[in-house]
DNA sequence: TACTATACTGTACATATATTCAGTATTTTT
DNA sequence: AAAAATACTGAATATATGTACAGTATAGTA
């Protein structure tokens, strides 16, 4: 990414403005008027400068064909699912497990993540996790001690706490006196870490 | 806004997708390219349907100069500052109170909210609100028992469960039991109720 | 010093695009 | 039963728009 100079900033500002009032970017006679320019030509200038620079593409012949790169206007967001933590079943992507979706920031939690977990129970209330609370869950089995991760054994998923006690023995702590620990032994059962939380969201 | 037609929908949905692909509104033959249609008259004719119910704005004789209304798209996500809550002076909006912002869809949370607020201790923790949680606040004064509310006595800010003994007695309630009741007499206390929380974010 | 980038005006033109008109057919509303 | 809305095809056209070409001028670069 070049340097810019003041007129094309100026431009380039021009054209953000524009998309933001009117939800569409403006022809070069539009850029004309909004900042004096006489000519036509100059618009078109300054645009192939811009796209040399790397600040906007424009599609060839189709009007009004400028998009902002790395506009921040455009799309800072994503939709991301809710998937219900239902007692057998993965937390899988698949059509009939989502729930809906939220518009969220994609750079909303420290980490990226994947999907939204909607938990059932209260074995982690002492860690603040309440029932249909949404944990912010982030796909990757490189957990350590003490994260909250999302853990499936046969079919069973649960939130617990994380912890490896050497390399047969892995014990998935609740945060609630009233439950009790899982341990599990890796040399006879299956442990799948789907994820890790990476963030709490809670609608009253 | 009238009832929308279920190929009205796809010609919606077509726009939105191609805005987010694109960066810039399709023409009428851009429609009938992505929904197979044979003349540029049938995009027409639903565009024209989707302006007058008032899913969309039409630009006359500009090309490509459809926006969406309600797009959430262009600006649906706002600016919310984070608020401190030091333990004297109430949370105000005050420049020197703001750490620092998020942006977030306005419509995150169920209710409408106004800020995020910061949370030190942990005298609410049964009720899953930890330290350094972000409780969405919404601006009221109109709160009901057993509301998470924000309240100030004197210069003391505090977020506890709203409870109204009679008319003369309020009882601010925490959910540990490691801490007691705040009990305010209204006739000596002025109790001042900055808002309620809407809502709440972890980000570990 | 020639060269390239910037920053314009002004004209011209092919084509991309909106928009109208003429039809056909089905469904919904009055 | 008539009217209006929906859902299209197909053709025609005025104009909105991108874009090339011809200039002028200034500033920095090789």
């Amino acid at each position: 990414m070049k340097e810019i100079t003041s007129q094309q900033q100026r431009v380039l500002d021009c054209i953000q403005i524009y998309i933001k009032k009117t939800g569409f970017p403006p022809t070069r006679a539009d850029i004309c008027r909004e900042l004096g320019f006489k000519s036509p030509n100059s618009a078109e200038t300054h645009l192939r400068a811009l796209e040399k620079k790397g600040f906007i593409s424009i599609e060839s012949g189709a009007s009004r064909g400028i998009s902002v790169i790395n506009g921040e206007s455009s799309d800072d967001s994503n939709e991301y699912p809710i998937i219900g933590l239902v007692a057998a079943g993965s937390p899988t992507l698949a059509q009939e497990n989502i729930e809906k979706t939220i518009s969220c920031p994609k750079s909303f939690f420290d980490s990226n993540f994947d999907y939204f977990l909607k938990v059932k129970g209260l074995s982690m209330k002492d860690a603040g996790i309440m029932e249909d609370d949404l944990i912010a869950v982030k796909k990757t089995t490189d957990v350590r001690n003490g994260d909250i991760v999302i853990a499936r054994i046969d079919d069973e998923v649960t939130v617990k706490y994380f912890n490896r006690k050497n390399s047969k023995v892995v014990e998935l702590e609740p945060a609630n006196e009233d439950f009790e620990n899982i341990v599990v032994d890796l040399e006879h059962e299956q442990l799948h870490i789907e994820g890790k939380s990476v963030g709490l969201l809670r609608r009253n």
